[in-house]
DNA sequence: GAATAAACGAGACGGTACGTCGTGTCTTCAT
DNA sequence: ATGAAGACACGACGTACCGTCTCGTTTATTC
């Protein structure tokens, strides 16, 4: 009945993934239907059915796989703590910048606010991996003494990216490295320990 | 060629506009279509293609109506930052968590991902008044010492909000008071006068 | 509640007749819409369904008028039977042939396919009055002791005109003049009196 | 591209043309819109403009396949060829007066007047057999000697038609037996050879 | 190495909604 | 107070995609 994974053409997988990111990145969000992604890739439209639930699980999955072709997420640690997150916080807005990604990110964004399951998987699969890393450098930071005690690191986090998303999201302000900075400069007084 | 705005018919509109939020409300986003708000508000297709280009323009206006509806938006001054600062954003943690509201908030929030122009007047009309109070809020307290000097009030005010549209928007964690009382003591000690 | 036609606006009964007529030879009868009318003859629409309650109502008038304005329908009677008969039929050959009276004809026929009461209205206005000029010429051309006296003369009228409706609305052959003197002379063949 | 004729569904095919004929039949013309068909059918409408570019294809299709369901055309040749043509005219007469088979006669010459390649393939498919049976078996008088021989065979067959179309398209009288019979009288007198 | 069963490309199918057009009625505004 | 201008409710248009469903045609085991 179900489809049987091992006899997967994965030549035809590959093909949907990138004609997927393609349309999305050349013609945008609109353009993003299934027959379109099927006449690209060259393939029939059941072959995506067959494996895929939902566009948003296609967009998913090629983020994850290339994902998985970049090395392992890892921050910097040279011991300035405001300095590494920095460095993060301005890639974040360089990914925010740049067309192509920024166009996956809102279409990945779309489908997750209409469907649950989705945006729980795109939560673990994309977004915990980049979060957890900033989380260990915090943490490495207040085992250093960089951080005062009683803070909710999952917060401390969220005061990092949540600003940048929110500028992100509702074009509040421009999306610089100047603004990463003053982010990143605010966060870090809100966590240090206090002073005597 | 165009609409006269002067001889369009109010009952009508507000027809339209009650039609597009108790859809929104009752049956969620996927059923918001066109044809299903004319139907509900007993109104030709055509009146409402001749008054927005955009299915969202109709969500929009009827929260800017909405918004215009209810009293004009301030946050209470007690003297105390941070208490204050605790009753906006966990009035804001409730909205999210209100089905109905948050509803409405997801699918502005797809249309603004989708339409630059859209996303443009969601952000004057909607978002800044709220941001602008919270602003205000803040220079208050600076004027009475409890915000260091040097602090650029938009930065903080994203501080406050951010980490909340995070959360919502990913599903990183639980949206609640507690949250709500953690951000808001992270960010207060952001901004606060560095002790001597 | 209905119309006085004591306040009727001449200039404009005029501008949509011409209007109806002028877009019938441009563009077709596709093209014929009341909207197209009242925008072409500068009158709101309401003013063409206060006074002709269908579209064909209008051409039909269109036609009458025009038929008004010619002299008298009156067949030519030379003596010489066939030869009058010849010279009609020719008439209406010509008529057929040419385009923009033609499509005026398509457009009415059309109409009265679709609607009994103005197809009645048609015949006695329009067609009648040719037709029965045709049965006096017979009429004289059996005084005339060319006509056989227990000929139905309605029905040797249609002799004459069907086969040429019949060839241009079912387009069986090429509608000559050749083809309109050889119905006539099987017609006047038919009619005449039998030899001894 | 184009669609596949090889895949088509029969089953739907079917359903489109009965569909097309039933509401031909019970509401006439008028009603008979693409929607109302497909949904009468139980068939998407993209599967009706698949397969017709024009409404009254489908109504010709319908015909042309009732037609091939019936018999072979061919006249009755008893050796009278007046009663022959009788015989034939007086089922014409019939096919006019039956309120069914008059609205398809209907619609089809409405569709035909304003489409030009309609109209020849209404003329080549559904016309054509039978005026050529009746030109058959005038040419078997001829050779019996009741004919005269310079008679043009498809003017004398449209002296016979032509009457009855005129009569019914443009309701110049009744449409009876007699009638009929009236015309068939004229038009062999029109045909037979000279009397010495 | 042939048999066979699944996945495949292609695309027809029943549907839903789209955005546009024309209908016939009703309302507004300028003359 | 009439009539142009046009907004309105309605309904059909023809199109785009949806997700399901055959069709042959590769593939790729399994016997």
């Amino acid at each position: 009945m179900t489809a049987d994974p091992a006899r997967r053409n994965e030549r035809s997988r590959r093909a949907i993934l990138t004609a997927a990111l393609d349309l999305l990145g050349e013609t945008g969000y609109a353009d993003l239907t299934i027959e379109a992604i099927a006449a690209r890739a060259g393939v029939g439209k059941q072959t995506i059915y067959r494996w895929w639930r939902k566009k948003g699980a296609i967009i998913l999955e090629a983020l994850v796989d290339a994902m998985a072709a970049a090395e392992a997420v890892a921050l910097p640690d040279t011991g300035d703590l405001a300095a590494d997150l920095r460095t993060v916080m301005r890639a974040t807005v360089a990914e925010f910048a740049d067309p192509k990604l920024s166009a996956t990110t809102r279409a990945i964004t779309i489908e997750t606010l209409g469907d649950e399951s989705l945006g729980v998987q795109v939560r673990d699969q994309l977004l915990r991996p980049q979060l957890d890393a900033v989380k260990d450098r915090l943490r490495a930071g207040r085992d250093a003494g960089q951080v005062r005690d009683g803070v909710d690191l999952d917060q401390a986090v969220e005061l990092l990216f949540g600003p940048l998303y929110h500028r992100w999201l509702l074009r509040t302000g421009p999306l610089t490295d100047d603004y990463a900075d003053g982010i990143v400069e605010l966060a870090v007084a809100a966590i240090r320990p206090d002073r005597k």
